[in-house]
RNA sequence: GGUCGAUUAACUCAGUUUGGGAGAGUGUCUUCUUGACGUGGAGAAAGUCACAGGUUCGAGUCCUGUAUCGACCACCA
């Protein structure tokens, strides 16, 4: 083994071998349980971020503890072709070129399109791979794969079928500069200080006006209306009269309608049917027509008379000056509202009628719902189930189809000459109403989330009836992140239903993001954005998962920092090294198993602490505690294996009793061999590399057992006396540093104790350890000689003669210092035991716990008053 | 307006379904180059668990309310 810990030295050697050697290969076993999880794939839009890697990272560490306990287990990984997201980025690339959609075509701009695919793909799955994760390959799917349309059209005509998917005016989003719709949940609002512009609408035939308020001016082109509330006593009568449209001069009905609230404003509203949901709910009630004033692109229509043309903004700006220098504009007041803004350019969404196709949601929201109410489907944490059900209960119709050429295209055809709409799996070659040849395929793609929304089966061969879906569906854990419950998460779940009548997975393992050091979000804009593959590159790739692992509870945000990463990297190169130790120490001698030795008390110490972290780890990771279980691995780890029993092994491995050597080396190497199997699930790469280093051991870490828990060796009580050989190394310690006396300085022990035998037997640890000279047993506090500082323990006392080194003062100090402490023990458990209320209610166990530590507590203070009288 | 979360050491955060002696990392102070590791060892200081009530023999943990911060959803002419 190299002297130093250097991940660049084995990182790719392993991760190649693992793939080479099919480890991450999934295939059905009858014989096993299988363990499922679909990778969510990453967009083809560029690069991994951090928020990526701990998403990847969680999903390898689940996937490879799985994996060891004898799953068959599968985890399968793929991209996603992010149809608008993508569509901007190349738009982006070209026009850098100068080029446009136009200028190249459908078809030379899909081939682009998948150019850009490969290129992206490849980097994006290289970068899964650097993080060591261990997902099957040789499955990997991409949303626009063969079997994927497959999917999609299957899903889509079973729903077209069921009237689930209809085509429809209604009011969608539309992205003025995608050139396309958006969904509700692909619109993200942010408040903007903007204007209430007050402006009069005259009355038919009457000097009077009504004042309508209104923050978009340029829409009243296609104003049709104005309403006011039937209940507005200031209003009333004029309900059924017309105004006049300002600068258009037309007249437009007054329509009474509860929409318009009698607090706001002036409680006159103009109706917009085409240009503002509301206004359009309005306009059905009251059959009014819809009139569109803008162009695609944001520009206004002829509707806008002489503003034809002009973009939305400048348009209001001219029509506020005439409307001003015509005396129809009385008020401009400030206020803020919120803006919806389109998720990929951030342009400004405009509401607008469009004839589009839908899902409609009613009927597929309620199983989903019910599925998560019965705990088919269960999200960790639990609250998140709130979340869905708020969304879900109150889900509208959800718009599928895109202006946009990247993408599943609507599988759906329109007859030339009968004019018939066909929705069919296969291409269609003649009009099945009337027999006719020339059918043209709808133009648009669909919501990029429709395909993903199929994922957990599409990529299991859905619709086949294939016997992977049999075996891997439904998936068992779905992990991701909860801003994108509504877009995905929610869908998947509906679909599942829907299509597979199954839950698409059983649980769902929520994380929140990984922000910078200062709480904020990363992005691109902030120029604060970590690169996971140059944190790779400096610390090692299981440095970063675990710093991303540590600390982590479910559902939580989390800041990355590099001093994290760096004091992981510190974990990894202690983890090094105490492995070269032990291997060092093994080299040359046979290695015999854990049975054929008889472990010492320092030796069933650690052996029972390992149970407890095997215990304990293994439930954390059943209830997805990551970072719980990393927490548990850490210290036991650094603490307990390094820090103390490698210390405790060093008189028996340089001192001459073979035996002894022997069973120490058997029991380091057990100890060390567990904990490299516990901790592989997060770190996989240092553990491995150590692990093919170990005496006896061959192939890989990655597909041994799991360590299991194990009643014969737990050793509770054996561990729990040697405790109290630790209590003494370390009240020695703690003395010296008290008085100043320096480490290395030999001292002499005097205990008077009940446990002489535990305490003989482990001599050479506690005289090394505590850097003693001798130990001798007394039976009174005279015997230790004139000035001894005394340090009360469960085990018994402890007198240390330290001569000229202790400082009376100093000394007395300390004991009072530690009266105070026991004296504060005492007075919480006596009035515990002299609490009625206790004594009659709590568990009896507690109650003799709580008198026992009373007594150990009494005779502790005795101990401390005499040595304070002897001073 | 609705929903949810956070508030624990100087900083970053664990502490859960099942209430029973306040934890880690980083930083700080003191100290040690002893044969795995100075990316280290040993020891120490450091907290009114946001606040106010309540339930309980007992609350960081359960309940109610308040404050501050944050997220999401809805509405906003």
């Amino acid at each position: 083994m190299e002297k130093k810990y250097n991940p660049k030295s084995f990182e790719d050697r392993l991760y190649r071998e693992w793939e080479e050697s099919g480890c991450f290969k999934a295939v059905r076993d009858d014989s096993k349980v299988p363990f499922t999880i679909v990778m969510p794939p990453p967009n083809i839009t560029g690069q991994l971020h951090m928020g990526h890697a701990m998403d990847e990272t969680l999903q390898d560490t689940i996937i490879r503890f799985k994996r060891m306990q004898g799953y068959c287990a599968l985890w399968l990984p793929g991209t996603d072709h992010a149809s608008i997201a993508t569509e901007v980025k190349i738009v982006e690339e070209m026009k850098r070129e100068g080029l446009s959609k136009e200028q190249l075509g459908r078809e030379g701009f899909l081939e682009r399109a998948w150019a850009w695919k490969e290129k992206y793909e490849n980097r994006i799955c290289t970068q899964i791979k650097k993080l060591g994760s261990s997902c099957d390959w040789s499955r990997l799917t991409f949303t626009m794969d063969e079997k994927c349309t497959r999917a999609v059209r299957e899903a889509f005509v079973n729903l077209y079928n069921k009237n689930l998917i209809y085509r429809g005016n209604r009011i969608i989003n539309w992205c003025p500069r995608c050139k396309t719709t958006l969904s509700d949940v692909e619109v993200e609002y942010a408040e903007e200080a903007g204007h209430l512009w007050h402006i009069k609408y005259f009355i038919e035939g009457k000097n009077d006006a009504l004042v309508v308020a209104t923050t978009r001016p340029e829409t009243m082109f296609g104003d049709v209306a104005v309403a006011v509330n039937p209940k507005d006593a200031r209003y009333r009568r004029l309900i059924g009269k017309n105004v006049i449209l300002p600068v258009v001069n037309k007249p437009i009905p007054i329509v009474g309608d509860e929409h318009a609230d009698m607090e706001f404003g002036t409680g006159v509203v103009k109706i917009t049917p085409a240009h503002d949901p509301n206004d359009f709910e309005v306009g059905l009630r009251h059959r009014l027509p819809v009139v569109r004033v803008m162009n695609d692109d944001g520009t206004m229509n002829d509707k806008a008379g002489k503003y034809e043309g002009l973009d939305r903004y400048e348009c209001r700006k001219l029509l506020l000056k005439e409307l001003s220098e015509g005396g129809y504009l009385v008020k401009e007041e400030p206020h803020a509202h919120n803006v919806g803004h389109c998720y990929r350019c951030g342009c400004t969404v405009e509401p607008i009628v469009s004839r589009q196709w839908f899902v409609k949601m009613e009927e597929l929201a309620r199983p989903a719902i019910d599925a998560v109410m019965n705990k088919k489907v269960t999200f960790i944490p639990e609250r998140f189930a709130k979340t869905y059900y708020n969304w879900m209960e109150n889900v509208k119709d959800w718009c599928i189809s895109r202006q946009l050429w990247w993408g599943h295209r609507i599988p759906v055809w329109y007859c030339e000459e009968c004019g018939a709409e066909i929705c069919e799996k296969n291409d269609p070659e003649v009009c099945p109403v009337c027999g006719g040849k020339s059918l043209a395929q709808d133009e648009d793609v669909l919501d990029t989330w429709f395909s993903s929304a199929l994922w957990p089966f599409s990529t299991l061969g859905y619709p086949e009836d294939t016997s992977d879906l049999e075996y891997f569906y439904p998936t068992d854990v779905l992990v991701t992140g909860y801003d994108i419950i509504f877009f995905w998460v929610s869908r998947m779940i509906f679909s599942g239903l829907e299509h597979m009548r199954k839950v698409p997975f059983r649980d769902v393992l929520m994380h929140g993001l990984v922000r910078d050091e200062k709480g904020r979000k990363m992005s691109k804009s902030l120029g604060n954005g970590v690169d996971p593959l140059e944190v790779i590159d400096k610390y090692g790739a299981d440095s970063l998962r675990f710093s991303l692992l540590q600390g982590v509870a479910p559902g939580n945000d989390t800041r990355y920092s590099d001093a994290k990463v760096e004091a992981c990297a510190n974990f990894m190169n202690k983890i090094w090294n105490a492995s070269r130790f032990v291997i060092t120490n093994a080299e040359n001698v046979k290695v015999k198993p854990l049975q054929q030795v008889k472990p010492g008390a320092a030796d069933k110490w650690i052996i029972s602490k390992l149970q407890a972290v095997i215990r304990d780890v293994t439930l954390a990771l059943n209830k997805y505690e990551l970072g719980v279980a990393c927490q548990i691995l850490y210290d036991f780890t650094w603490s307990d294996f390094c820090d103390w029993y490698i210390e405790l092994c060093k008189p028996a491995l340089y001192g001459g009793d073979e035996a002894k050597k022997e069973s120490v080396i058997a029991v380091l190497t057990f100890v060390l061999e567990n904990t490299l199997k516990l901790l592989h699930p997060f770190i996989p790469f240092i553990t491995d590399e150590i692990y093919r280093n170990l005496p006896g051991t061959e192939g890989t870490i990655m597909l041994k057992d799991y360590p299991r828990y194990n009643s014969k060796i737990a050793y509770k009580r054996d561990a729990a006396a040697f405790e109290g050989i630790m209590d003494i190394i370390k009240a020695v310690r703690a003395a010296k540093t008290e008085l100043g006396c320096p480490p290395s300085k030999k001292v002499s022990l005097y205990i008077v104790t009940e446990s002489r035998r535990l305490i003989s037997s482990n001599e050479d640890s506690i005289l090394k350890l505590a850097g003693a000279k001798d130990i001798t047993f007394i039976s009174s506090a005279q015997e230790a000689g004139e000035k001894a500082v005394a340090k009360v323990l469960h085990i018994g006392t402890l007198y240390i003669p330290m001569g000229e080194l202790v400082d009376a003062d100093k000394e007395r100090a300390r004991l009072e210092g530690e009266l105070e402490t026991v004296m504060n023990e005492i007075r919480r458990a006596d009035g515990k035991l002299n609490n009625s209320g206790f004594m009659m209610k709590a568990p009896k166990k507690l109650v003799d716990e709580e008198r026992a530590k009373l007594d150990k507590y009494m005779a502790m203070r005795e101990k401390i008053l005499e040595q304070l009288k002897n001073l």
